[in-house]
DNA sequence: ATGAAAGCGCTAACAG
DNA sequence: CTGTTAGCGCTTTCAT
């Protein structure tokens, strides 16, 4: 694993019997290079397996084309689909991912260091949580940063996510239009703004449809957390009818757990997520959800770091805000409808 | 979004009053700076808030601490968490992750100038397929590459796996114990070592156990696949009552399936598959499958690609194999056992 | 169109 | 222990 057995345009010059410039001319876009000269390089480079060096033109540049993505959990459907999203749409806009596993927020100083060491031109954050502190360390290193479902800005500090205050009070407007009178809002961790903003819509437009307070029972966007619920659930007196989950994962969880006590959706608990992770299609669950529409977030995500255009609002930081859509299933229709489930 | 804009050790060395190479050396472990001159370097670095460029580290040393992680298809769980898995080993080893997201095979050729293009010191691939053009094409570029329940050697590839032969065997055991009388495989992708092994091992140990020949359903991986073979395996005369699935997302599809049809797990249908993921477990399926001990096969893949104890081992290419183990739940238990499932 | 030369930010070998 | 010097492989002037 030792190094020095890269070949170098020096000697893919040498063998071609040119100039070393000659050679780098060769692999750059619309410099000035006769064809006799390319061929004599080509055929060199063929010959020696040469393969350009990127390492060099970063250091010149600044500009690495390598972005890093933070995640937290990729074992969450949601976010492994986010992530493949991303490193298609880098990938195809020329950019390598260097992929950051984080497990929470404070380990994210952790690797100030190495993002910031390998120059990377942006950092894509899905971790919801980001403290005011590693936001102020990431603006010093002054490259664009987009959190995903975030709700931070700061000086380089974007953050594109879904309206989750409206996807909140839409939950509630469509549990009740599916028979639901009894509200509750199955929560994730307590500091994830994506839960805090979506439970804030919900209970708002409860109260504006002056319909009661929901339970509010405590999750942390796990399947087994939902699982859990459910034993709070069933014995809340009076029973809830209609819930919403913080995360699809967690309201599978939820149903499984009901299913568990010998209770039905939507007949007995109407039921919803956010996120429309594939399961929630499995005929198993039929689960409402709402999309949060990641190809979209991924275009603008990519605008703010990517776009010369963009940079003036990617310096300041901006906040974007993509509507969720409904995507209903079983779990929110009609009771005794011909949804099969299981 | 343009260059020029980082700290270099020459502007600290300017502030602290010292040589460029004392400000190295402070980051050198184990280099000679005295007290006196760290501490000015230190305190130089902090107010300029440097950072220690890895480019031209890596650009001289031929190590960039970057191991490219080919991937296709992380939606799949049990891709998501063996990439998270080796995202998590490879931090701790100091290297760097860079995603590369892949289709098909034929798609790596296309990469393989970015990986070659940023040196990195190693490739992972969890493509299961990996045709002998692109594994000569690796074996070029002169970096060990791993392959993930790959079968392909070649010099400089090696591939750390499950025994898949041996757990094909272990699932026509374990059906059959289970009370399975007519055996069905449903199968991935043709080209997919990791199946045809399975599939193999399977029928192999069927024939030593002299009972029939299983039915072999086609498909893909996918959830969907094992759904549509549902149909397939209900309209068959006779009825397999015992259905080895080449992975867990397959034989969830194909329970979701079979319930649908009104058919029940164990008692009418004994099911397992492989990769033991986390929803296997989940409590709306319970689902008996082969755990692959996916942390000692990092392990061995980790060594193979950083150990220099390996370096001759990783340079001819060898084949590493890992026993399965049975995870037994209830889709194979005794029918009408307390497993409660849905 | 081409070669020579400078320099990106760093490490390493070499004096002192 | 510390400063000077020479590269790493490339892009980019600048002459020619």
């Amino acid at each position: 694993m030792t190094g020095k057995r890269y070949v170098s345009s020096t000697d893919v010059a040498r063998l071609a019997g040119v100039s070393q410039s000659a050679v780098s001319r060769t692999y750059t876009e619309g410099a000035s290079v006769s064809p006799t000269t390319r061929e004599k390089v080509l055929a060199a480079a063929r010959a020696l397996g040469y393969r350009p060096n990127f390492l060099p033109q970063a250091l010149m540049s600044s500009r690495s084309h390598l972005v890093a993505v933070a995640v937290g959990g990729i074992t969450n459907p949601f976010y492994a689909s986010v992530l493949e999203q991303f490193a298609t749409a880098l990938q195809e806009a020329g950019q390598q991912v260097v992929l950051i596993q984080i497990d929470n927020d404070y380990a994210l100083d952790a690797v100030l260091d190495r993002i910031a060491g390998y120059r990377v031109d942006a950092l894509v954050s899905s971790l919801a949580v980001l403290s005011t502190e590693t936001a102020h360390a990431l603006s010093d290193l002054r490259i664009p940063v987009v959190c995903f479902n975030g709700r931070i800005r700061a000086a380089w500090v974007s953050c594109v996510s879904m309206d989750n205050l409206q996807a909140g009070a839409m939950a509630a407007d469509h549990l009740r239009e599916a028979g639901g009178r009894r509200f509750a809002f199955l929560g994730g961790p307590p500091d994830s703004p994506a839960s805090q903003d979506r439970q804030a819509g919900f209970e708002h437009q409860l109260q504006r449809l002056r319909l009661p307070k929901p339970l509010v029972l405590p999750g942390d966007f796990s399947y087994e957390a939902g699982h859990a619920a459910a034993t709070r659930l069933v014995a809340a007196d009076p029973r809830p009818d209609a819930v919403a989950c913080v995360n699809d994962l967690s309201a599978l969880g939820l149903l499984d757990g009901l299913r568990r006590a010998g209770l039905r959706s939507p007949d007995d608990v109407r039921l919803l997520g956010y996120d429309n992770i594939g399961i929630a299609a499995w005929s198993a669950y039929e689960l409402t959800s709402f999309d949060q529409n990641v190809p979209e977030m991924i275009r603008r995500t990519l605008r703010l770091i990517l776009d010369d255009n963009a940079a003036d609002e990617a310096r300041q930081g901006v906040l974007e805000t993509v509507p969720a859509r409904l995507v209903i299933r079983c779990t929110t229709g009609r009771a005794g409808a011909p949804c099969l489930g299981i």
